[in-house]
DNA sequence: CCTTGACCCTGTAGTTACTACAGGGTGCAG
DNA sequence: CTGCACCCTGTAGTAACTACAGGGTCAAGG
């Protein structure tokens, strides 16, 4: 398997395939006479599960992390568990603070009723005068 | 006022001050005799729209529009209306994203009833078998 | 008078997770 | 044999800062 097909069998650019063997998250294949890479069904299954991580919005950090927990099969997946947790509880947070934008925003965008810019009530808003 | 007093006032850092008169977005203050930077209140407020337009989410980018926006204030504040509802509605795609996110991500936490990794279904969610 | 500490200066490099070249080599179809 | 699609390496760019390194300045205390 090429590079090419390995990226397009995962939705991966050619580009980040290369990058992930840089830093180390996937290991480096075996490579053909013309010095082209080849990959086995291993490095497939290999960044599947990173890509899904990574769509589930782990960091590269933490699919390090998550990829070294699930090489070792007998271990408890307490700590699998304790990552995702975390992260659902990050996630949580980030919508918190989304909404409390959203709300401040669309209560900034009603108050304006859009003659000039010295009227503005949305740059008022920016530029609170005291 | 030096750069100190300040980022003080506007909950900014001192680099981030510097950053920003380096990208064009604060102008250079006049320096006193030992090289300093010495700001006025002209800079005070235009920092303070800087965050506050920061704090709501907009990019550096959009914030250099909207500060030579804010500055002909006889224009039409329609450009600006349109620049916040645009990012109302990102906003809005940011937090669905994220959501659809968290249900998932909950499904998956959900699955798991963690004893060994060998039967984590946290891990077999994020490396699909087929 | 001297030193100590808090501030200020410039310039560069690091962060995240890629993406985009530049400049070259390979393999195959027509 | 000549395109063209694909592959290679290495470097630089993105957003928005943040963190030094290596220096200068200023006011207070001893």
């Amino acid at each position: 398997m090429k590079i090419g097909e390995l990226a397009a069998a995962t939705a991966t650019k050619v580009e980040t395939v290369r990058y992930y063997e840089k830093i180390g998250l996937l290991a480096s294949p075996a490579r053909s006479s013309a010095n082209y890479r080849s990959y086995g069904s291993e490095h497939l299954a290999r960044l599947s599960f990173i890509r899904r991580a990574r769509d589930l919005g782990f960091s590269l950090e933490v699919v390090r992390e998550l990829l070294t927990l699930a090489d070792d099969r007998t271990e408890s997946c307490e700590a699998v568990d304790g990552i995702a947790r975390s992260h659902l509880s990050e996630i949580d947070r980030k919508i918190a603070d989304l909404s409390a934008l959203r709300r401040e925003l669309g209560r900034v965008l009603d108050s304006c009723s859009c003659d000039t810019i010295a009227d503005c009530k949305i740059i008022d808003a920016l530029a609170p005068r005291r």
